[in-house]
DNA sequence: AAGGTATCTTTACGGCGCTTAGATATGAAA
DNA sequence: TTTCATATCTAAGCGCCGTAAAGATACCTT
C-alpha cells in the first residue's frame, strides 16, 4: 500500500486530497477486496487522517459514490472501444461482451457500482440522457440496426432487456456453476457468445 | 422488535437458538433493511447475549448463509407454485415472473442471498440437482416444451441464458429510472412480462 | 499585516465482529 | 442418585469501524 507521497514530505494542505481518495479507494479495491474498504482504510492509504475525508465527502457513501462514478466513465469508455474496433461480432454483442469483460476483469469495482445503485435505488443519474454512457450506447447501437427510434417504449424495452441480459450474465460468470459449461465451449469468451446467443438481443427477432 | 419469549421467561437453555436466531435475522431485515442485519442486533431481536449465536454459527457469513437458504427454498416454492397455477402464460414465462416478484416482494432478502453468493462466488451447492430448486425447474419447463433434452450443453446454456435474464430484471426493476415505463405500460407486471417478451427465453425461438 | 476560511489532526463516542473465560444447565455414566 | 463431561449461555474485552466535535495549521483576501 504506497502512498502518493513520502509521509513526511506532504505539506498540511495536500493539495487534491479528494482525488487522492478516490484513487487510494480504488488502489484498495483492487488489491484487498470491496470488504477492506473502510473510510480509515481509505484514509491511511492516502496518509491522512482519520476524519480527514469529512472535508470533501458527506460520509463513506458518498466517497463509494465517486468511486462507483469512475467505474461508469470506465465502462462506457470500454464500451465504446469495442464498438468502434470491430471484431466481426454483431455490435451489439461486442457490447455485450465488452460490459461482461468489464465486470470480470474489476469485479470489485462492479460491485461497488451496483451496490451503490441498490442503495439509492438507482443507476447514476445521467444514465439515459448522456450520449456516451453504456445505457445510451445500447440504445443507439439499436437504432443504428433497425430497431425503430419512433417506438419509444419498445426501444426502451429492448436497452432495458439487453442491459438485464448483460448485468445477469455478469453476475453469473462469477460463480463455481458455471465453469464447466466455460470449459466445454472452449473458453469464457465463448460462453459468453453463447449465452448472449440464447438471448434475444437483436430488435431484427422480434416484429417490429 | 418482538422477542419469541418474554425476557424473564425463557430458560437458560433456549430450546432451538439456532432457529429462532434465523426468523429474529429475517424479521430484522424485513424491517430494518439489509444494513441493519448485525449479528449483534439479531442476538438483541433473539432475546441472547451478542455471542451466543457463536454456538449455532461460526460467524455472522454462516448465519446470513442460512438465511439466504431459506430464501432460496422460498423462492422455489413460489416458482413451483406459479408453474403449476397456469395464468394463461407460457410456464417460462410465469417461472420468470414469478422469480422477479420474488425479489419485488422481498428486496432485502434477493439481496443476503446474492450477497451470500457473490460472496462464496457460488450459488447454493445443489442448485443444478435438487428437484425442486428454482434452477432446475427452469431447465425442466424448457425440456418440457420441446428443448432438446440431450443437448445438454445447449440446454444448460439455454437454462443459464434465461436465469441471467431473471436475476438482471429483478435488480433493473428495482431502479427509479425505469418508473415511467412501468406507468406507461400500465403497471409493474405488465411491465415484467414486456421486457421478458424482448428476451429470447423459449428453446422453440432458436434453430436447436 | 490581519482576519476569515478551508483544510487537516486529535480526541472521543457508540456499535461492530469476534475471542476468551467463566457460569449454568443437560444428559450419560457410575 | 450422584458425578461429571459436554453443550449452551453470559460477561468482559480487543481492535476495528463510521462519524462528530474541537482545535491546529495553512492559505487567501483585503
Amino acid at each position: 500500500m504506497s502512498e502518493a507521497k513520502s509521509a513526511e514530505s506532504r505539506p498540511y494542505h495536500h493539495g487534491d486530497l479528494r482525488r487522492a481518495l478516490v484513487d487510494a479507494a480504488r488502489r484498495l479495491l483492487e488489491a484487498e477486496g470491496p470488504s477492506a474498504l473502510s473510510l480509515r482504510a481509505v484514509a491511511r492509504e492516502a496518509g491522512v487522517s482519520p476524519a480527514a475525508p469529512y472535508h470533501h465527502f458527506k460520509d463513506k457513501a458518498e466517497l463509494l459514490d465517486a468511486v462507483a462514478q469512475e467505474g461508469w466513465e470506465i465502462l462506457g469508455q470500454q464500451m465504446s472501444d469495442a464498438k468502434a474496433a470491430d471484431q466481426g461480432l454483431h455490435q451489439l454483442t461486442a457490447l455485450g461482451i465488452a460490459y461482461v469483460c468489464f465486470a470480470r476483469d474489476n469485479p470489485a469495482l462492479y460491485r461497488v457500482m451496483y451496490d451503490a445503485a441498490r442503495d439509492k435505488e438507482m443507476l447514476p443519474a445521467g444514465m439515459q440522457d448522456n450520449k456516451d454512457s453504456a445505457y445510451c450506447m445500447v440504445r443507439d447501437t439499436m437504432i443504428e440496426h433497425g430497431a425503430d427510434p419512433t417506438a419509444e417504449v419498445d426501444l426502451e424495452l429492448a436497452t432495458v432487456a439487453a442491459w438485464c441480459g448483460a448485468h445477469g450474465l455478469a453476475e453469473m460468470a462469477g460463480f463455481k456453476q458455471f465453469e464447466h459449461l466455460k470449459e466445454q465451449l472452449g473458453g469464457e469468451r465463448a460462453f459468453f457468445d453463447a449465452v448472449f446467443g440464447h438471448m434475444g438481443l437483436f430488435p431484427s427477432m422480434h416484429g417490429h
